[in-house]
DNA sequence: CTGAAAGCGCTTACAG
DNA sequence: CTGAAAGCGCTTACAG
């Protein structure tokens, strides 16, 4: 082969004049192939000598050779980027999920491109769809609750989109779901409480049009169940998931004569709503009132007493969700992954058994 | 102009076969003008008759054309993203400036790419290069603390990456900074305790290596010390910005037989951790304690008493620092903009005057 | 003010 | 297993 090699040596200096990143046909030079067997090895065809393979391979660690993503995109008609569609939900969630999905493309060549929206604006939909066929996304996350949108993914298989759901159940195929179990966890705090010797419990739920508010009513309601205990309907109050709605709820529930002597909320913002409640009307927690959130917010631990609250791994579902996006072919190993997905209780200092 | 209009009609189902996306060269044809001509109205070239501009657009507007951001990124040799880089800030900050930075590209054709970092490691300058080099990103919003290294700085104009800088304080040309005037915030909070009439005032702070930190207690103190309250070096403890560090400054401060009438934190997560030791300690808040601190996190509302803090405009800091990446041409009108970003103090529940 | 040619750095058919 | 040609959809010189 003809390899250049009698060439007078370059002084060091004037060689690295070049500063430029080097090129497909700067590493085909160097290494003596056809700039398409380079491309064969950027995208690990099998149809390499294993030798040429390592030839290559070799070069374009010397050079610290990397892909133009603008030439691959316009040559591939798709992109390196993933996208992660959101709704309004709180703000440690989002950054976790951020994190987790940057945790799976981690040198990968991919970059996370972010798509917040509002769900109950009537574009939000054509919205999400000149987003990925604009930015030609490799595929895209979606994050509860706009994850629980059929019409959402329904728009996304149409346009040939690969995308993956986070939910609290399975809405989908398995191989683009991560679910979160939301109910296991719910259930986990209904079992705690009974074992501290709580009966007469309340509970205060976030809007029934969503999934995971569903899902936790239904496995605290359930668990209890199953170990006896009824909850009447005047013990089950439906709030909106903020702090002032759980404000409200408390209201209601802490105002009559007869008390619970336990409250779980759908999320930790409504159990602030009942922290404030409590404090204000001289109601010690836990002394008086238990209490347990979910989502182990940061708040969660700030609040005094700090509060018990069911942990979701959200950091390792937008890991798994996003790694799902970055190869479909190992969907099984992605599912075994997602069913590892559980949520947990943190036990902290806001439950006690009940005082008789 | 040979304008070919008496085809014959085609079916409109025919029509819509070719459903592929527009490129140039359709609208070149439709528009009966060179492709080069499509590229100067896309570009707003002043080289364009009207008349001719006018035609173009209206055939884009009719096709609803937009150009591939991957042919143009690898003819122009940049993209149209805009990169965050940022190192640990809290959730609610960095979500809020990421809405920001989304305000200002919405509709622009950009999107926006994060970076989260660990600026402590020691090869994360490296990482901001190859994030910026490899996806050729039109600028980058340095947050803070990020923002206040001036070796990622220096890199970035190295390597002729535009860039701005979100600090409490001027650190570069004023067309790249938004300043956000920590010090005046904190000045608020001095005046408005001074006037319920506190005398014995201590101050909580932030890590001195973080300028932030610096800001908010010169503007504390040099307040305070305008209106003739020195404030002793015993009642200043530096904290680390964390819940945990400022549960322990406030034990410390909170111990003595001698107890201030009220305690500014440079930021909320630390006046939570004054909040948990009062309430343990039996001391109530604002009877016999008044607290004030910094950033109007979601925490300060959620806490029983809601927390009186110094509200920074994340969002339309966000904002500022992702339209000056846009237009550096409009240089002046930013620094205006810019200039109006400043703190104020959002008064809640948590002070009162001092009880004798 | 407008356009024909060449090129950005990759890939997809198509040959061999 | 390997390569020469054409093309992805734009832009930058260079002419006129």
């Amino acid at each position: 082969m003809p390899r250049k090699k009698t060439e007078a040596p370059v002084p060091a200096q004037a060689r690295t004049v070049p500063d430029r990143a080097k090129t497909i046909n700067d590493i085909a030079r160097l290494a003596d192939v056809s700039k398409k067997t380079v491309s064969r090895v950027l995208n690990q065809s099998p149809l390499v000598h294993q030798e040429t393979r390592e030839r290559v391979e070799a070069v374009m660690r010397e050079f610290n050779y990397t892909p133009d993503p603008f030439a691959r995109g316009l040559a591939f008609r798709r992109s390196f980027l993933i996208g992660m569609v959101y709704d309004n939900p709180t703000a440690q969630y989002i950054v976790n999920m951020q994190y987790g999905a940057l945790d799976a493309i981690r040198d990968s060549g991919f970059e996370l491109v972010v798509h917040p929206c509002d769900s109950r604006s009537p574009g939000y939909i054509d919205g999400v769809r000149r987003f990925v066929q604009q930015q030609k996304l490799h595929g895209v996350m979606l994050v509860p609750r706009v994850s629980e949108d059929q019409a959402l993914a329904d728009m996304l298989a149409d346009i040939g989109c690969r995308y993956s759901r986070i939910a609290s159940v399975s809405l989908d195929e398995a191989s683009r779901m991560v679910i979160t179990h939301d109910r296991d966890g719910a259930a986990e705090a209904a079992d705690y409480l009974q074992s501290l010797g709580h009966r007469d419990i309340a509970l205060i739920t976030g809007p029934s049009s969503y999934r995971s508010a569903h899902e936790r009513t239904a496995g605290f309601v359930d668990a209890l169940a199953k170990r006896g205990i009824e909850l009447p309907s005047t013990r089950i109050v439906e709030a909106g998931y903020t702090f002032e709605s759980g404000v409200a709820a408390a209201e209601l529930l802490l105002s009559g004569s007869q008390r619970p002597s336990a409250i779980f909320t759908g999320n930790d913002e409504m159990a602030a709503g009942v922290y404030k409640v409590a404090l204000r009307s001289g109601i010690s927690i836990p002394q008086q009132l238990s209490v347990i959130g979910f989502d182990d917010s940061p708040l969660a631990s700030r609040l005094w007493p700090a509060l018990s609250s069911v942990r979701l791994p959200v950091r390792d579902m937008g890991r798994i969700a996003a790694s799902m996006l970055l190869q479909p072919e190992s969907g099984a190993a992605a599912v075994v992954a997602s069913a590892s997905v559980r949520p947990h209780l943190i036990v902290r200092d806001s439950c006690q058994p009940p005082a008789y």
